[in-house]
DNA sequence: GGTCGGATCATCT
DNA sequence: GATGATCCGACCG
């Protein structure tokens, strides 16, 4: 259990996101996100989570991607084609939001979504938010609600406060498993999916949900 | 354990 | 006008 959560070990964080960590292509971001660290102060309270679930959405040529439009950047899509270490949120389903990091250099529209975190601080505020509803942060809507994410934090600068990411602990290889994109219609298969094998603060999801 | 319908609305066509 | 980068509670076994 202890290899499957590191963090929990007590275990010393890394310095720092190496410089142009977050202008590196999504998946690369995706890959190097798990086991870093985003910290919430929204609302005057701290909570935290480690990541250990991201999707890579590659651009306006990946068919899952919201970037990829008929006529380039919209209102909801342009902050991924703004600088990278930026939050693009959006509203799924009209009453969940999700989070994006915007990564690639300013005009590549690549990001990776917060598919799922490991609740390592704050955890009774974060589940009054979820009104008591388990998985507290396992889905990207779930981790949203759990941290106080919505749409007042678009297009945030992930450096500072009141929503930050930090660099964490490194994730081996042997516990990074790779699949197909969750709920998306299109290049389902295309394997960008990263997530931490066996943390329980993986997504959970039904292939059923509806119709595709 | 699993499968399923419904909520609910901004965004895109 | 149709569709979701989702979640939850109900139902079945």
């Amino acid at each position: 259990l202890a290899a499957r959560l590191p963090w929990r070990g007590g275990e010393p964080p890394l310095t720092g996101f190496p410089d142009g960590f977050f202008t590196r292509s999504s998946p690369e971001v995706a890959r190097g996100l798990l086991g870093a660290r985003i910290v919430s102060t929204i609302g005057g309270q701290r909570t935290a989570g480690v990541i250990v679930e991201t999707e890579a959405y590659l651009g306006p040529d990946d068919p899952a991607s919201h970037a990829a439009t008929k006529d380039g950047p919209t209102e909801r899509n342009r902050a991924m084609f703004g600088p990278p270490r930026r939050a693009y949120v959006y509203r799924s389903y009209g009453m969940h939001w999700c989070m994006n990091v915007v990564t690639g250099a300013e005009g590549v529209a690549q990001a990776v979504l917060l598919r799922g975190v490991d609740p390592v601080e704050g955890e009774r505020l974060m589940s009054v938010r979820r009104r008591g509803r388990t998985p507290l942060a396992g889905g990207p809507g779930r981790l949203c609600e759990a941290l106080g994410i919505t749409g007042d934090l678009y297009g945030h600068d992930l450096a500072v406060s009141p929503l930050e990411l930090h660099p964490g602990w490194h994730v081996p290889d042997e516990l990074v498993e790779i699949t197909g994109r969750i709920g998306v219609s299109v290049a389902a298969d295309w394997p960008l999916r990263f997530f931490v094998q066996g943390n329980p603060g993986v997504s959970r999801h039904n292939g059923s949900a509806r119709p595709r």
